[in-house]
DNA sequence: GCGACAG
DNA sequence: ATCTTGTCGC
């Protein structure tokens, strides 16, 4: 199957199918120890319109200084279905990535990575489509079973789902709710935990992804505020 | 049948 | 996610 070639017009239950044998695809491995671009994607929602604003910001690592910013806006062509996110947000993501200059190493999404029904959350399924390293991170639980989590900055729970860890759950400042970490495509557990914990700043959305929806959000104004 | 349910 | 007012807290 030629993943760059897909189809993005399927029905929800051809969706499934496609995500079990996509999920087949996703492979582990620790991210790079060194690398020089991070990525961070998000997507802010026109409601009233109809229409999706698709963001990505990359960033040097590991300083954070930022590097580029770019974006698209498309029709919104697929219900959210909770388990079949990738399809409404991945095929923006992908227009919007061939329009960066420099290619990013590694890619934080808003979104699980593995912690998914079918192993095939957004993570996973945009990393295997632009066949780069992502990760998961989410801001409530999908799927999977934890135990209490003490809410203090940098502490964490594994993410258990059927018996195999897939993620984990992630205290990104004191007292308050926690994040759901787990591998994209091309990362692994430890590394994957690593990587958002460098990226913690003094808020709870890790800095990255935190400006990638505050440029969504900024855009998704300008399209309900203008003609 | 009854919840749970990324964004 | 979006919509939407005031309000509690550092």
């Amino acid at each position: 199957m030629d993943i760059s070639a897909m189809s993005w017009d399927l029905s929800p239950q051809e969706a499934v199918n496609l995500q079990r044998e996509l999920a087949g695809r996703v492979s582990f491995r620790p991210l790079p120890k060194r690398f020089d671009i991070l990525a961070a994607s998000d997507i802010a929602y026109a409601k009233e319109k109809n229409r999706l604003v698709a963001v990505i910001v990359t960033f040097r690592w590991p300083d954070l200084e930022p590097v580029e910013a770019v974006h698209v806006i498309s029709p919104v062509r697929f219900p959210y279905i909770p388990g079949l996110l990738s399809f409404r947000e991945v095929p923006a993501l992908l227009e919007a990535y061939e329009l960066l200059r420099l290619p990013p190493d590694v890619m934080l999404c808003d979104g699980q990575g593995i912690a998914h029904p079918r192993r095939l959350g957004l993570a996973s399924h945009l990393g295997l489509c632009l066949a780069i390293p992502t990760v998961g991170c989410a801001k409530k639980r999908l799927c999977g079973i934890h135990g209490p989590l003490e809410l203090r900055r940098g502490f964490d729970v594994p993410l258990v789902m059927n018996g195999e860890i897939v993620g984990c759950v992630l205290c990104s400042r004191d007292g308050v709710k926690p994040l759901f970490i787990s591998p994209g495509h091309l990362s692994d557990l430890e590394t994957s935990r690593e990587l958002v914990r460098r990226c913690l700043g003094r808020f709870r959305i890790p800095e990255p992804l935190r400006q990638a929806h505050h440029l969504a959000t900024r855009l998704r104004e300008q399209l309900t505020t203008r003609a």
